[in-house]
DNA sequence: AAATCTTATTCAAACGTTTGCGGGAACATT
DNA sequence: AATGTTCCCGCAAACGTTTGAATAAGATTT
């Protein structure tokens, strides 16, 4: 029964015995037109319900206001944080948001980038796949249409990005763990072909390095497709060194629980005998027993301002390129797994 | 540097000397067009990598092939793992998906329902946020576009509605602790505002009675605003009774996870004291110790089910209304916190 | 040889909106 | 009375595509 009985500007003119253009006029609040036509037509146009036809409008005016958005995996907690951010700033500034999932793999990811130009998005926001070795698709698509990269992003590609202080937060992280009187810290990381991974590794580095601590190869494990299950053996692992470490700083929350589970099964004290610290503050960071510190990535705040720059290029007509970063904070959340409060 | 050199069928048609219509045409595979002509300009479109205008096509056709998604809350995993499927099922039919979030405010889903149908979206997936009372909005836009619900639903609006079969899920939820030898089984519910929690609670009583077991009115507890908190409180006034149950049911994960910190707190030991199930398969149903025995909700089936029906109405031309229910079967999956495995 | 049918192509209208340009009316200025 | 201004408004083109109807040329039938 879907009678779509859409009224038009035609037939507003006609009704009210007024040209189509001064009604269009009219409703956009042109000068040109009187107050008293204006009010005429806007009453019958709220009486009508008139709403203007999207598709003419963007026919016209090659405004689609529909921004892109292409991400790996939209289940993850984080991501779905981000994407809550890119929602809310995106509708508060009159656009539409159509999402994708690159599921990591970067043909799809290419294609998606191909396909959203084509449908006409005014401008995309990309979250790079793992592995995404060739940038060439998205040098690409960065002469057809505005584009900011947020959390996973490359230096290869020049355009404004939205990222964390991946490195400063890992740096405070091991801080806070030699500060607890920490001598000897694990970590758990990706291997190279993880930009964010990388960025952390090197604030480590930089935390002992200030610190005056001696850098030991035996306890900086590297794993592919870092996960729960990983955590649990790279923990096995740094277990059955003669000389254990006293902290493990996981690259990742999953990989952080993993290495909890680990520490559990061989009763291992935490924090006592070893602390844990994750990355991210997922939502399992409180389920897990003892609750884990880790590092507060604020994802809306990251959506949000990745959709402000975007509009920014978007509305500036000179359509010069940008290659602005913008950092957003990130908060370091103690808990039991580093630093027991009195309460418990 | 956005230069938008698009190709356009016009350009085509000139520098092939042929008239637009035919190139239209010979795109679109019409009969009437020759053989050797359709090549040449399939040739040629190629290699001017043109794309159809959008907008000129959706502005003619009426139709956008844009899905519109409601949910009260994206960051939720179990809407994630709908959307997930949703996205997946809408791309493989050749849709978009646009997704707003309600916040569980109606008033809210009311205006998003609006836009979305003004926007000119062909379809909309909706699930209805908590305290929808007034369906007004919802019944109105059901004669402007096909309209599909999925997980949160209400009988009183005649649209086709993807659900799972809650009242079985809990059935078996019940008829499964009843097996492992309780017999004074808890519930932790939602008011009735809730048409899920209202459906579970059904199949807990039936499941009680079919056992003949005596239901006790004071071992059902309802709260407002299910939540980690809640499930904990009501867990704390479980403990006091004098008669405290074997078997706690909670109508959600969090709400169990509340209970097995509560009986944590209280070293109560699960499942031998007191055995604990929630709802979903969340994430967290494996970090917690003991891992949670819950119900796994399929939800990217859900998700790929509600497309199908939805777009099997918009590509319906005969415009019927269909009240069709789709039941999805879930999976009761035993874990720790009501059998322990020999393993643990 | 005229009429009819095929086949391949073109014409032109239409979708709903915006916008540059032009024009008429009213009013003020010389 | 002629000119200039200002204020409202209408005309018509344009955006790129699809599609029913018209056309032209060639093949087939009468």
């Amino acid at each position: 029964m879907s009678k779509k009985k859409v009224t038009t500007l035609k037939e507003i003119a006609k009704t009210l015995d007024l040209s189509i253009s001064t009604v269009s006029r009219a409703l956009n609040n042109h000068p040109d037109i009187s107050e008293i036509t204006k009010e005429r037509v806007q009453q019958l146009a709220d009486k009508l319900n008139y709403a203007p036809n999207l598709f003419a409008k963007g026919f016209r005016s090659h405004r689609s206001h529909i921004l892109g958005v292409i991400v790996p995996n939209i289940t993850h907690y984080f991501t779905s944080t981000i994407l809550k951010g890119i929602l809310e700033e995106a509708e508060k500034r009159g656009y539409r948001v159509i999402i994708s999932e690159s599921k990591n793999s970067e043909t799809k990811q290419s294609e998606m980038l191909r396909t959203m130009c084509q449908f006409g998005v005014d401008g995309i926001l990309l979250a790079l796949s793992r592995k995404s070795k060739s940038v060439e698709t998205i040098l690409k698509t960065l002469d057809m249409v505005p584009l900011v990269m947020f959390d996973k992003v490359s230096d290869k590609i020049p355009c404004t990005q939205v990222i964390i202080d991946e490195e400063i937060a890992a740096y405070n992280v091991v801080e806070h763990l030699i500060n607890t009187g920490k001598k000897r810290i694990a970590i758990i990381k990706e291997t190279e072909n993880s930009f964010n991974s990388e960025k952390r590794y090197a604030g480590y580095l930089r935390a002992l390095k200030e610190h005056d601590i001696q850098i030991d190869e035996k306890i900086i494990l590297s794993t592919e497709d870092i996960s729960l299950k990983k955590g649990r053996m790279m923990t096995n692992i740094l277990l059955s060194l003669k000389n254990r470490p006293d902290a493990i700083f996981a690259i990742t929350d999953t990989a952080a629980i993993g290495a909890i589970k680990a520490l559990h099964k061989y009763k291992v004290k935490i924090p006592e005998e070893i602390a844990v610290v994750g990355f991210s503050n997922s939502i399992h960071s409180t389920i897990i027993q003892p609750a884990l510190t880790t590092v507060d990535q604020p994802g809306e705040k990251i959506g949000k301002t990745a959709v402000k720059y975007l509009v920014k290029e978007i509305e500036n007509q000179k359509n010069e390129i940008t290659t602005k970063t913008i950092t957003v904070k990130t908060n370091l959340i103690v808990r039991d797994s580093t630093f027991k409060s009195i309460a418990t």
